[in-house]
DNA sequence: CCCAATCCTAACGAATTGTAACAGCTCTAA
DNA sequence: TTAGAGCTGTTACAATTCGTTAGGATTGGG
């Protein structure tokens, strides 16, 4: 991981905003990157990884929606969307989609530079450099699917309860929507695999020992999806 | 920030009123600038940052509302509506646009400093730093949504509480005005959702125990919205 | 003081989530 | 092949969350 400042791409067709963000941001100690067009954005996806990206979801060549997908859901980055269109169905499916946060024109720039901070307080993308992780006492080994409690004491956990483990821990203090987190899982759409997925967390939960009313760990949110709250490392 | 003398920007097409707050202002201590047209005070934003803005509604170039409003939400500045109209309605609607304070023509000079003071000692941008805030004796914590009181006694509040309790706990001691606080909260600006936000805090403040009667934290303003009253400390 | 607008909150119910119990599946070993 | 053990999705029901409704209380203008 760079230790050097964050750097916050920006992805937006007006010049005038993307001139007013990169002051903000660069203001507050940002290094950053601005792009006109997704395709542009997409090639300089390639050589440079963006720790935030700020995305204006009405672009001229491309479905902001989509690119925020691919964004979240692959580069597993912080993706934050910038909108004109305030309608609640909008920010839902945006949430849904993966992106970590929703703001709407027009706004602040200081309150951008707010979020972006919250954000980056909370989990970046773990660097998720081995096949270990530990966790609030919690030891994770996914090669030999044992869960070690602080006292050295070891459970098995089986494949399913692996994967949402997994996912939680590479995507630590961050909403997981329950869409996002049905496509990890591999799982259709269908109707009924919701309830797989709570079953999954379930199990899960009674691994970690988890009480459901005060989740330390696994927090439900109402309508949305899942946070892990655990201070992560990999390795 | 600055650590000079505050600075004031006064804007009012009508010359006396300027001079009659500017002498009022700079006895007390604060720095003024004078405006008599919307266009003249827009130009002078771009190099100076005023902490309060007085502006007068009845501008002759430009609508005073919608000018309060990017103020407001932009800026992120405090704002003061001064107004010969005094209908709540008038109130209401400049309060919801996001200005801090109304103040009635005509006016008292001293009134006009001391509720500037009275905003300055308010809530400046809190700093944020962490994910705990304590507040009067309570500690609520947001990543595990909870919340504590004196005797450390834990109560668990939900998404859609801590949604609102976040909102006052960044605003201390300003006015919130409902249309914001819907805006923050994701509502359709739809009909009854008042409802359903005076429920979320509603609900708050049973967790808080507070007497409606006697609020000690949040405090309905009638017809314009709510200020948390208590001092919050971010970390 | 009266009235309309506004606000509070108890109660209800729809939507969402938790989890126990069950059934089908795979794998292993005798 | 059969029995048993473990894994995982499905079902059903309980619990929780949260918006809505409705009626009473409060506020401020006239």
């Amino acid at each position: 991981m760079n230790t050097a400042a964050p750097l916050v791409t920006i992805l937006d067709d007006e010049p005038a905003i993307r001139s007013m963000l990169s002051d903000a941001l660069e203001e507050a100690g940002f290094r950053t990157l601005s792009f006109g067009r997704a395709t542009e954005f997409e090639a300089a996806l390639q050589s440079a990884t963006p720790d935030v990206c700020l995305v204006d979801l009405s672009l001229p060549d491309k479905d902001g929606l989509t690119l925020v997908h691919r964004l979240a859901l692959e580069q597993g980055a912080t993706v934050i969307i910038i909108s004109g269109r305030a309608q609640v169905q909008d920010r839902v499916t945006g949430l849904e989609l993966g992106a970590d946060d929703y703001i709407i024109k027009p706004f602040d720039p200081a309150e951008v530079v707010a979020r972006i901070r919250a954000r980056l307080r909370r989990g970046q993308a773990q660097p998720q450099s081995g096949n270990t992780a530990r966790f609030s006492g919690w030891v994770a080994h996914f090669d030999s699917y044992v869960l070690e409690d602080e006292n050295g004491e070891k459970t098995p956990f089986s494949h399913a309860e692996g994967e949402v483990l997994r996912l939680f821990l590479e995507r630590p203090k961050r909403l997981i929507s329950r869409a996002v987190m049905q496509e990890s899982l591999g799982g259709a759409a269908g109707e009924s695999f919701d309830r797989a997925m709570d079953v999954r967390i379930s199990r899960l939960r009674t691994k970690l020992r988890e009480d459901p009313k005060n989740p330390h760990l696994i927090k439900t949110i109402y309508g949305a999806g899942y946070i892990f709250l655990g201070d992560v490392h990999w390795g």
